[in-house]
DNA sequence: GCGAGACGTTGATTTTTATCAACGTTTTTT
DNA sequence: AAAAAACGTTGATAAAAATCAACGTCTCGC
């Protein structure tokens, strides 16, 4: 299980884990099954737990007056699900986090996660490697949404993140873009045309 | 002039700033003066500074292939005026920065920073704040540009950065927001009329 | 002081997207 | 195996927002 996630911190840093270092993040990342449509967060609590997917595939999302769902971020293998202000601040998070699919997940609490910085110099590489590319990524999100038609946000999507459309069923990428599953099923058509 | 940079930096970490450290950061810290319009960054170049604004007023932009400004960010003091993709990779930047106001700048290289970092633990408390703020305000203005109506999206603005709407002129705010000037011109006479 | 440009407004029209409703197919549950 | 839920599609219609065009005001540089 903490395989995968020893291998990923190696890809993303250049400073070596020493194998006492190995041990102590066995130690430190508690395995955790989770089945499809659990909840790893409820808006309402604190987040308490980060997660790192091992396998699987969660999402992240607002649910507005209307009971409709809006999905912030869509998650799967090597990536990190929680919601940072929650867990930070420790106030109540305005996120829901589940699971799309079963879910092998690696979970810390912020204390065990600080002190597994302080002690291993690669994961400081890590954080701020993820830190970046979350980043990176907002910047491009928030740009394509204020600037893009649903049309073009749907082929950038399928540029950046094609096994998201693999993964996740219409409505929920619909809902990922912010548009409504018609449109997107319209759209589709339009692409399959040409 | 980094007087305002000292205590922002202060403001936000509970480590104290010692006398040799305030020198180290008054050698680091290029000031520099910027002229209403001037560019910071342009479209292409690799983003070599960053720039803490001391006074005055930035926006960070896409240029689409019909010549539209797409406004991604509004900075103004104690704002820190970059684009990490490029800076830290080392890659051509896809945005402009440019000064809306005449600005007094703190200017810093990736790699000045990165040794400032090292020496002066208040910083890393600083950057990592710094740093979360952004994530929380991303997640935060995804989610409304992918669940709000144009309307809404406005209201959100005038709550959360009613600076942004005194200091910057309507058109300016409607590209923020990823709407056109007579939306929001209309938007506006509507809630006046209330 | 005057002309150019920046800024904002308003109206008419078009385009984009959402909404509502119905229906077929597939998957899951019982 | 049947029923229910989830998923996707299509059509008609409504609402939201963009576009186009014209115009008024203000500011700034010369």
């Amino acid at each position: 299980m903490h395989e995968s996630l020893i291998q990923y911190i190696r890809s993303q840093s250049a400073t070596p884990l020493a194998s006492k270092d190995i041990d102590l993040l066995k130690k430190t990342f508690i395995p955790k099954k989770f089945r499809k449509r659990q909840y790893f967060l409820q808006e309402g609590e604190v987040c308490v737990y980060g997660a790192f997917i091992v396998k699987g595939a969660m999402r992240k999302y607002t649910v507005d007056e209307k009971g409709e769902e809006h999905i912030v971020e869509l998650l799967i293998e090597n990536w990190w699900a929680n919601d940072r202000e929650s867990q930070i601040k420790e106030v109540p998070s305005r996120y829901f986090i589940d699971c799309w699919e079963d879910t092998d997940a690696l979970l810390t609490t912020k204390q065990s996660m600080y002190d597994l910085i302080d002690r291993i110099p690669a994961l400081k590489e890590w954080r701020a490697k993820i830190s970046e590319n979350y980043h990176i990524a907002s910047q491009k999100r928030i740009n394509d949404a204020i600037s893009l038609s649903a049309e073009q946000r749907y082929h950038e999507l399928e540029k950046t993140y094609p096994e998201f459309i693999q993964r996740f069923p219409q409505h929920i990428i619909a809902s990922y873009l912010g548009i409504t599953k018609e449109t997107l099923s319209r759209i589709r058509h339009q692409a399959a045309k040409k």
